[in-house]
DNA sequence: CTGAAAGCGCTTACAG
DNA sequence: CTGAAAGCGCTTACAG
């Protein structure tokens, strides 16, 4: 091969800790003392190899430390999307927490399909990760089979599931959404329609549903046909139940909404329309974002624990990980219905 | 030590090649190809193989995969936040893109700190990762020594450096902000403020900010004490010029904002004083993320390439490491000025 | 406080 | 189409 860039130094190898060992006169093993016991090492020779690593820009190569020592740092985390202050929350905790630490973040997404997850869950578990944190307690088959055979701490985060995997962190979607249906009810709210996503086979979806239709039930509210609005996720989708309110197929005096981007979505499309909110229509959110208290009318919503679910989640794995986590497998971090302007 | 769980099948040891290899009765090099190279592995064989996978749940292990190929599918990429719709747009275009070829996207938040981007850099590089990319090029002395050392293809994004790196994509946030205070000047507005984050090391920043200072001159404003505005991240920072509007310290008739965050805290805030825009203040945002065009009025914007960017770090990376890119090293996404209803 | 030996689980580079 | 040998770059488990 010819010389294309003289102005290029030599392209030199990537160092190797026997670079090292060799530049600073010892073996291996003592530069692999010096970066991870380094309180053993005499003084001179730490200094010795801490110059030579300096000269080398040696990196210690994670394969084949993860290789031999037989454990990572790495943590694979799948969540449905990025692009939602919610679940971005949670990441950005996660993230930092785990960071701190030194752990790595494998981050996939699911677009929240469970046959992605799976084939995410079925390449990332190739890097042998020390934990594997998952949104959701909804899996495949084989999803389930790689979580078996991972040896990895798992960790469903959102919800509280009856049977955890093996630990969960999140809070009761179900309840959550029962309450801010009777809270409407309470603030003299009778036709309350639900927009929700549909998704199916998202457990997240399925129990916010089920509070809303139990308490309706129990309120004595009928759900009639047309009040549960199931849309894809996004701002757009919420100008669909504004459209139906105006054509007038759709007479209602409250909205739920499953997520505050749904409900911030139909805020602005109603008053885009000439709505007065809550006059015209009460809407409530589940999330508590920041633009929820921006908006104006700022937005009655369910504040959703996303840090906290980030926080107690890297804890809870960390200990774990080193052997003394003795607390619940479930841990529920709770929610609280804020009243603000919109209903 | 005693069984605890009786309910659980014994926990076997993950399944390694060789584990596959015996009870298909061939060597690992026969699965390895059967895997790599199927069509190299005669059909028998490979049934056979495939059968030994299945029973036994093998997933190779990827650290003894790279430590001997001496190849990663590891593609780390820094951002600064992935609280912000503008960046997580392209982390989710760019994982999106990834995922599908099979490279797994470690991800990193910098925290708009060069100083997190080296502690993150000099650790992530023990992954010998294919290819690094990082946002901005402005990084510290070491954190170029990483990336120089580390023989990854490396991509920087979000603008156009004159020396990149090796790789760049993104667009002139200088000319950006240049054009769209030069069309608030056609709108009529004289009186154009600048509101921009206070981070004096983000090339962004300064370059928006160098925009915006080289229009006003060329337009003949006078920029005058406190019309630049700097001011931490995140949507409540909106409400810093409104309060000094109302106090009379600022007198402005437009503001240009350095994202839309920002606009849309500023737009709140003033609709809340009950301030009229654009009548009484222009708000001019940078972004167009989803919400620009949802609220009321709706957002006048920079549209950023934000997918694009993705799309094209994506394409070309992968090109790259495949040994046939021949573009260029620097790619211009381009912006557009939108204008809506705040300006 | 330091080192010699062995090996983690794969793939490369042969050979047949 | 398949296999035997060697080795990637580290750490473990000794020994001294």
């Amino acid at each position: 091969m010819t010389e294309t860039k003289p102005s290029q130094p030599p392209k030199r190898r990537i160092a190797r800790m026997s670079d090292v060992a060799r530049l600073a006169g010892v073996t291996t093993m003592t530069v692999s003392r010096a970066l991870r016991t380094p309180e053993v090492v005499s003084e001179e020779t730490r200094r010795k190899i801490d110059e030579a690593i300096q000269r080398t820009g040696f990196v210690p190569n994670y394969a084949a430390r993860s290789l031999v020592s037989k454990r990572t740092d790495v943590i694979v985390a799948l969540f449905p999307t990025m692009m939602n202050s919610v679940f971005s929350g949670t990441i950005e905790e996660l993230s930092r927490r785990f960071q701190a630490k030194g752990y790595h973040l494998l981050l996939g997404e699911t677009r929240f399909d469970i046959e992605v997850e799976e084939s995410l869950l079925s390449s990332f578990v190739g890097w042998r990760p020390a934990a594997i944190i998952v949104t959701g307690s909804e899996h495949t088959v084989r999803s389930r089979q790689l979580l078996e055979n991972s040896e990895a701490t798992i960790v469903e985060l959102w919800n509280l599931p009856k049977k955890p995997f093996d630990l969960a962190v999140g809070f009761s979607n179900r309840d959550a959404a029962y309450d801010m249906t009777k809270s409407l009810h309470d603030w003299g709210y009778r036709r309350i329609a639900f927009m929700n996503l549909h998704y199916p086979r998202n457990d997240r979806s399925v129990d916010r549903r089920a509070g809303y239709r139990d308490a309706m039930a129990d309120l004595g509210l009928p759900i009639e046909p047309g009040m549960e609005i199931d849309v894809p996720f996004g701002m757009k989708s919420g100008q669909v139940a504004i459209e139906r309110i105006l054509d007038g197929t759709l007479k209602i005096d409250a909205l739920l909404c499953s997520s505050d981007t749904l409900a911030v979505g139909t805020l602005m499309s109603a008053l885009r329309a000439g709505l007065s909110v809550p006059g015209d229509l009460a809407i409530a959110g589940f999330g508590d974002v920041e633009l929820a208290s921006i908006v104006s009318p700022a937005l009655t919503t369910v504040r959703v624990p996303r840090t906290e679910i980030g926080f107690e989640t890297a804890k809870m794995t960390m200990d774990r990980l080193d052997g003394r986590y003795d607390g619940p497998p479930v841990v529920d971090c709770g929610y609280s219905i804020i009243r603000r302007e919109s209903a």
